[in-house]
DNA sequence: CTTCATGCAAAACATTTGCAGCTGG
DNA sequence: CCAGCTGCAAATGTTTTGCATGAAG
């Protein structure tokens, strides 16, 4: 932590850092998920990056996505239905809401939740690498709008 | 909690309430699920239930987990790249550790987890209805197999 | 007997890959 | 220039689905 670049000139740094090049649908992709807190899915980048480049493929955006995971400057949140997500933000494991509603994502900073890798490691004799902690639920958006259409 | 009866029973129970018919293929996927500790895949109950029933098919088994996850009577664990794992004992969302070297799984017991929901509903006003706590690692087995093979 | 379950094959769907042509540095 | 990137299309792999046959109750 404590980094004063921008996220975006972080990944920009490790790209040259690594020799790969920045073209403009990398660029596009790299400002969508530096710029974006609400955890957007491949779809969503790639929509957004076809507004600038028409001809812009998937593949193109999955492969950004997956140079981007491997030099650590995103973190994907896959869900086994698919429809992945992404974190260009906060590139590293951290608890989430999942509204099961409206899709959306949102960080979650859970008091006392440092200590619990260690805890597991002590308990199980694990080396623990990662970890995916998901809550799922309704967002105060769509309780909201489900109160408006279930009482008249 | 508190039930008396074995799981295989309960989940005979659930079916027959429920008007389900007991075939043996149905039957011996619930054994299965009911008895094993170890959380096993599609895959690994297919080829359990085809030592008795040289005939079934992978569909069945996909249909019979499927009906489980309505009637509430098997937990499970979806992971985006594929193969799913199931848990028929504790059938209710609860903390994993998972090895990713071997992919063995095991439930997880952490102390001050039961309050955590409330925390997340306090701070977000989501409606929690479901988790998903994992935590991925290499386990005791795996690292001293990795000790012998990398120290001569 | 009738309804529901099985088993096969084909579909579905997100993601990955192969490759010819293009382009960043 | 030319290694590496893009875009297209085809492949992948798990899970789902449609439908004719078969068996549970």
């Amino acid at each position: 932590m404590g980094d004063p670049r921008t996220r975006l000139e972080a990944m920009l740094a490790r790209l040259r850092e690594r020799k790969f090049r920045i073209t403009p649908q990398r660029l596009a992709v790299l400002k969508i998920l530096s710029e974006s807190r609400g955890h957007p899915g491949v779809e969503a980048i790639y929509r957004q990056v076809q507004r600038d480049f028409p001809t812009t493929s998937l593949a193109t955006i999955y492969k950004t996505i997956s140079l981007l995971k491997e030099l650590g400057e995103v973190l994907e949140l896959g869900f086994p239905e698919g429809g992945n997500r992404y974190d260009g933000n906060r590139p590293y494991p951290h608890p989430h809401v999942v509204c099961i509603r409206c899709r959306k994502i949102m960080d979650l900073d859970l008091a006392g939740f440092e200590g619990l890798s260690r805890e597991v490691s002590a308990k199980t004799g694990f080396r623990i690498v990662n970890h995916r902690v998901d809550f799922f639920g309704i967002c105060p958006e769509c309780q909201e709008k489900n109160r408006k259409s279930v009482l008249p």
